[in-house]
DNA sequence: AAAATAGTGTCTATGAGACACTATAGT
DNA sequence: ACTATAGTGTCTCATAGACACTATTTT
């Protein structure tokens, strides 16, 4: 951002600094003074997606201190000072989840006063989308478990979205996470429309009904089957790989892969 | 040059959710310690638009101290350390731009380590929209200036934008406020196509004409007279006034106002 | 053969674009 | 009367939904 002798604090009353002669930028930035306002902590906080049995799954991890000691939280943590937003991310996931080269994006940042109630702290979340195979192939950090989302509410109404484990019991999420989680769904669901996200909740090779069932499952509706393969197919996303499925006590259908996935 | 964040201690003691006992949770703030790591600075960063003579406009302020000296900047502030986000991004509109109550939306998070070379600094902008007439209502902070987007991609296809004066030479602009406002007209060039955003930057009565053109401004192409009409009178977001337009030299059309901005 | 899903062809409804036509203000 | 834009009606085309039908595997 800008020029931080000209900010103005509702706070505190900034240290005036002297405007009078031009200086050079070197005595400049040796007479910035950062530590003249408290500053916030930014921390990370990853919503990480997966599909299967129909259902939408997400992974929390259980709080084992204060604030909020026994709910559960999504996976996160402190940006470092010289790490950038996304390398913090993409370190979250690796650290807590095990899982690197995901598909990864910025959500929203939450920042609202009291959200943690130790200190102020201004969170960064993203969402990442995996596919079930890979969600389920290494070990978490103690405490993790995949749950179910919940979404109270259709299409991209958007709200807080709820998690429950394999018994439907809930997991209480801590801070806004519910919050962060509800807006995590309302932009897959919108990205869905008009972007291949869809492949990435899937394996290399996937079926057509097996990217449909993907889709419905995030949506939270059934989609038409007829209209559903004319757009996969029209979209220029797909590639066919000439195999079938097997194993399968009906017809089997033919393998697609994610056009880009491997056109290198 | 790193930031010393000499921030203390939280506050408070915090009454959380969770009953635990009192020796525990005193265990657990003694041993919080935020100091323990470096915190970077937060900033917000308004990209406000507008439309008028056909152009998207957006108001830039002239930077009178290093870094990037004369270059101009997103108009933007330190969020304080018990505001909001919202709020502070409010009071940056407020302050700098002598401007209230405007559509206002987070639009994403940049913390790229160096993006500012004092030190580490994380944006978290916002883009707002006004009705050219209450632009150009009130005074600015010193040294605003209100240029001439220009985008040099179509559609949604993203990268940087730039700002041109009057005179069309280039307003270079500070820091990475090319990307945020590149990132800014791409997300109201999607937003346009499936919510009704473009009645925010006209005042409170207009023509369909006039919408359209908004929207062509925006979107940077044009677009059918037919279809755009149908379109629009089907949302449901536009009541007709019943009034009609005068002092023009044709057939005056009629005015219409948002549906909600009056429906209450 | 039966069951189950894959995949194709076709009809219809809807919405956008194109275009023609009429309406109504100012000059 | 002339011009410029408002506003309506209709035709066409593209796309989604619905539905019928055939194809191919396992049991």
């Amino acid at each position: 951002m800008l020029c931080v002798d000209k900010m103005v604090d509702p706070k505190k009353t900034p240290k005036t600094t002297e405007p009078a002669s031009p200086r050079e930028e070197a005595e400049f930035l040796a007479s910035y003074d950062a530590a003249a306002y408290p500053h916030p902590s930014v921390t990370v906080d990853v919503v990480l997606f997966s599909v299967s049995g129909g259902e939408l799954r997400t992974l929390v991890i259980r709080r084992a201190d204060h604030p909020f000691k026994g709910a559960w939280a999504l996976p996160g943590g402190f940006c470092g000072i010289d790490e950038s937003l996304d390398a913090a991310a993409e370190r979250v996931l690796r650290q807590k989840c095990s899982l690197s080269d995901l598909y990864l994006e910025q959500l929203a940042t939450f920042g609202r006063p009291g959200r943690d109630p130790r200190t102020r702290v201004i969170s960064v979340a993203y969402y990442a989308l995996v596919d079930i195979a890979r969600f389920h192939e290494h070990e978490r950090s103690a405490g993790a478990e995949v749950g179910r989302v919940v979404v109270p509410w259709q299409g991209e109404a958007g709200g807080m979205a709820h998690v429950v484990d394999a018994n439907n019991e809930p997991l209480p999420l801590a801070f806004d996470h519910e919050e962060i989680l509800g807006a995590a769904v309302k932009r897959i669901r919108g990205k869905l429309n008009y972007t291949p996200i869809g492949f990435q909740l899937l394996g290399e090779r996937f079926t057509l009904l097996e990217l449909q069932q993907v889709h419905e499952t995030v949506l939270g509706h059934a989609l038409n089957k007829d209209s559903f393969r004319r757009r996969m197919l029209a979209s220029g996303e797909l590639r066919a790989t000439g195999h079938m499925q097997s194993g399968v006590d009906h017809r089997p259908a033919e393998l697609y892969r994610f056009a880009t996935k491997s056109a290198v």
